[in-house]
Parts: C-alpha cells; structure tokens; sequence
DNA sequence: TAAATAGTGTCTGTAAGACAGTATAAA
DNA sequence: TTTATACTGTCTTACAGACACTATTTA
C-alpha cells in the first residue's frame, strides 16, 4: 500500500512542473446584513501599519490543504466571534483580487468572497474579537464606500454590493439575508437597503410571492395586520424585477 | 533616494505577516468563438501525465509581477498563437478553483477567464501552436460538454458557458463575438449558438435595435436583402431577454 | 375609533411572442 | 421569376407601475 502511494507521488513528482512562481492565498470577506433599514458590512480597524486605523475586511490566509471557501468560511467564524453552527450563513465567491502591488508589503492574491447574514431586520448580529486581535464592527456600506479603506477594499466592498445588487433581481439570494421563515414586508426591506431606494408594497407582494412558499402561519406583530409567513424557494425571478434608475426611463434620460 | 527605498521595505519587512502557506498560481482560459451556428471552444490535447491525451483549457502560470488579467492575455497569445494586435479580443474573470486536490502533481490555485474572440460567424479564427508543443483546436462546447475533461476543467467550461449564457440576457457582451460592425442576424447567431436554441428573427430585432448604433451601412450578402450594420453600445438591457426554457411557463412544468 | 400595517383590485401603458406581409437583393 | 433574406406591421396576451381600497390587528 506505502509502497504503490510512493511509486504513485515519485511518479507525478517527476511529471510536475518545476518553474512557477508561488504567492501567499488569502481571502477577504464582504459579509452583509441588514438592520434598521440599512445595509451593513462588517469591518475591521487595522492596528498595524500599512493602513493603519484604516477600515478593512475582515480576511486571512488559506491553509494548505483549505480550498479559499473553506479558509472563508473558517475566517468569518475567527474574525467575527459569530457561532456559525447556530446561525445560518450564505458564502459565496465573488472575484479574485491580483495587483501585484495591492499589499505593499509582499505578493498577496485575494481571493473575495460574499457572507450574507440572516436577521430579523432589527439587530445587527453581535460581532467579538475572535482569535485575532482586532474585533469587527458594523458600518453602513452606502455610507462607508463614500470614504476610503485600506488596500484595495473599498473596490472589493463595491464589487460585493454590485454583485448582490445584481444577484437580487433574478433571485431569492436575498432570503438569506432574512430568517428562513420571514414576512414579505422583512424581505422588501432588504431590497430596500441593498438598492439603496424605496419599492411599491403592493407590487412588490404580487411578484414576488411566486417564488416563495407560504408556510400559512402568520407573523404577530406590533401593530397592523399579521403578515403571512414565507420561506424561499430556489425559483430563478423570470423576468427580473426592475431596480428603479436602471430601466428604460433611466437609459431616456441620459 | 535609496536609503529612503530602503528604509520603506525594512519597515513594511517588519509588518510582513511570516507565516503562511504558499501556493502556484495559474490561469485557466474558456476561449470561445462562433462559427456554423455553433459554439467552440479552444482546447489542448495533453501529451503528458496526468490526464495524458485528454482535452484541457488552455492556460499557464501566473508571472511573479502580473495580475491574472494579465497571465490571462499573455498565454491566450502564447497557447493560441493568435495575433491579439490585430484582433479584438475581451478578457473577464471567471472564478478560481482552489480544491487542494484539483492537481494530483501539487497545489495549484487557477483563476479561470472567459475569452471571447470576434468572428464572421463562419471562419474561426486560426490556431497554431505558440510557445508550448501543443497546439490548440476549436471544438464545439455543447458536445465537448458531454465528454469528460482533463482536472476540474469540464467544471470550468460549464460555468463559462453559464457566465456567457447569462450575461447575453442583460448585456451587449455578445457583440465581442462578432465583427465590430455587424448585422442583427450575426448577432442573433451568437446568442442561437450559446443558447443552443432559435430565436425569432423579427422580435429579435426588435428588442436588441434600442441598445445598438446604426451605421447606416450596409452589408453585401451572397443573397437576400442588405442587412444593416450595427455597433455596440454599452447600455444594459432591461428588461432582460429571455432565455426559451428559463421563463414562467418552463416553472409552470415542474 | 384611530392608527398602522397587510394584502387585493383595477387601470393604463408598454412590450413580448406569434406570425403575416412587404421589400430588396442575387441566381 | 424564383428564392432567400431583411425588415415592419399587427394582434393578442401579459405584466409592470401607480394607487385606491379593504381587511386585520393593537392602542
């Protein structure tokens, strides 16, 4: 058995390639949720230089035997605090970052990916300090990609926001962002925030509600009526909803 | 003015993180055309171990001061032989595949791109051999799709071709595959050609002439009626064409 | 009852899909 | 003239956006 698995590694030893560069892998975290109407980031202070008390994603580097979602999945645990095994996580890549000159300190490819949290839309899921220093913190994206950041992070941040824009409009990916079971009103507000603009109660009910499943329970709150209870299908939106300030107006105006 | 270089890389030395794995970083090319109303893409036969006489993506390893936009470009010349000077190519990041065990040899991490090169819609473009022994061949995607592939690579096509499939529905990104002037039936072969589907002409026409520049020229056929020639423009299509097979009544079915 | 929210009904305009009909060229 | 292609017109159906209206709860 050794004996083939050596025959095995000295065979494709000899078959590898022998000239390559190597650089250090890491990943970064754009990890979302919403509260208050808002859509937040988690970030971190940097307390070293560069960019010192610059605001950063929270990131780290891939072990060598980690595909970058699994090392992005265990830093989102590491750098946030967050129990992940109580709490249900969406992960996904988002794009890899390559300048040769992004960290100045040495080679580092960055490979992005996107963390959306679930929430009632009220509170904010708390962040600690986890086995790295610097704890996260909540800010609100539209506000923070108005300011600077460190490295190359306010493009990953916007590429985030932009790719979960986007994603949004043809599917349920933002039901991720709301407990599995959530009213209609809970997941309008996610669009809300995420866009950055307000939408049409009615309208937004009649198309969404074809790719949601009711549970048939109802949600008590407050005050008004209670709101009949949904979870997410995996039903692509076909058509798309429409972003307002994307559309054929929009395109008119220019 | 070295001193002060100097002095800038001790101390960004001494902030360098010391403990990280290292991994070879290479890129992965889906290089598509149209020609006969199919797609194709540019592949290798391997004339090594592993996976020796399978097809794979063309690609290479990423050079000690390149971003992967630019490895990308640089070995779509080398492993194609294409004269990119003379011809308009547009490069976009795919998606990096990272499982440590994606190569038997050792780890390498690849950042795959989508290449999308201009064509007649009849003539692809020609291939030769370039810096490496083996010379790339066009083959049809949808086919190629069926068979198996050299490491992850049959995974890497799939998803370009669902890259390219959706981004033709929101965006004029089809208009890379044929000449910079070109007509409405052109371009309708490309989308027929990734979709793998027809399309009706006249409505075809309709909903891509708001997002197209009319020249005013005309193009010379061997029969029929002159066609106009159009350019591209960058404007978003909204709402989105539909994919036959992706609309309310294909859910409906299930 | 008042206030607040949930959800439905209705109207209008736009556009998609189907397809017939017309125009323009080459053989 | 035949054939092939390019394009336009028209009809029907569907749905988005706007918004009024009803229903259901708490204070």
């Amino acid at each position: 058995m050794s004996r083939d698995w050596d025959a095995e590694q000295d065979f494709l030893q000899a078959y590898a390639p022998n000239d390559y560069p190597s650089v250090a892998l890491a990943v970064d975290l754009v990890v979302l949720a919403v509260a208050e109407g808002a859509l937040h980031s988690a970030l971190v202070h940097r307390g070293m230089h560069p960019f010192m008390g610059g605001l950063a994603l929270p990131g780290g580097f891939v072990g060598p035997r980690e595909s970058t979602g699994q090392a992005a999945y265990r830093e989102l645990a590491e750098e946030t605090g967050l129990d992940l095994g109580r709490m249900p996580v969406h992960v996904e890549q988002l794009a890899t970052y390559s300048d040769p000159d992004r960290d100045p300190r040495m080679r580092v490819v960055s490979v992005a990916h996107l963390a959306l949290l679930a929430t009632d839309g009220r509170i904010l899921p708390a962040l600690s300090a986890g086995s790295d220093a610097a704890a996260a913190a909540w800010h609100p994206v539209h506000q923070v990609l108005e300011s600077t950041m460190a490295f190359d992070h306010a493009i990953i941040l916007r590429d985030g926001l932009d790719r979960l824009s986007g994603k949004m409009e043809y599917s349920t990916v933002a039901a991720q962002l709301v407990p599995e079971e959530f009213t209609m009103t809970q997941l309008r507000t996610v669009y809300e925030a995420t866009w950055n603009t307000r939408l049409a109660a009615g309208n937004f009910t009649r198309k969404m509600m074809p790719h949601l499943q009711d549970t048939g329970r109802k949600s008590r709150a407050a005050t008004g009526a209670p709101a009949a209870l949904f979870t997410a299908t995996r039903s692509p939106i076909h058509p798309p909803l429409t972003r307002p300030g994307t559309g054929v107006e929009a395109r008119a105006r220019e």
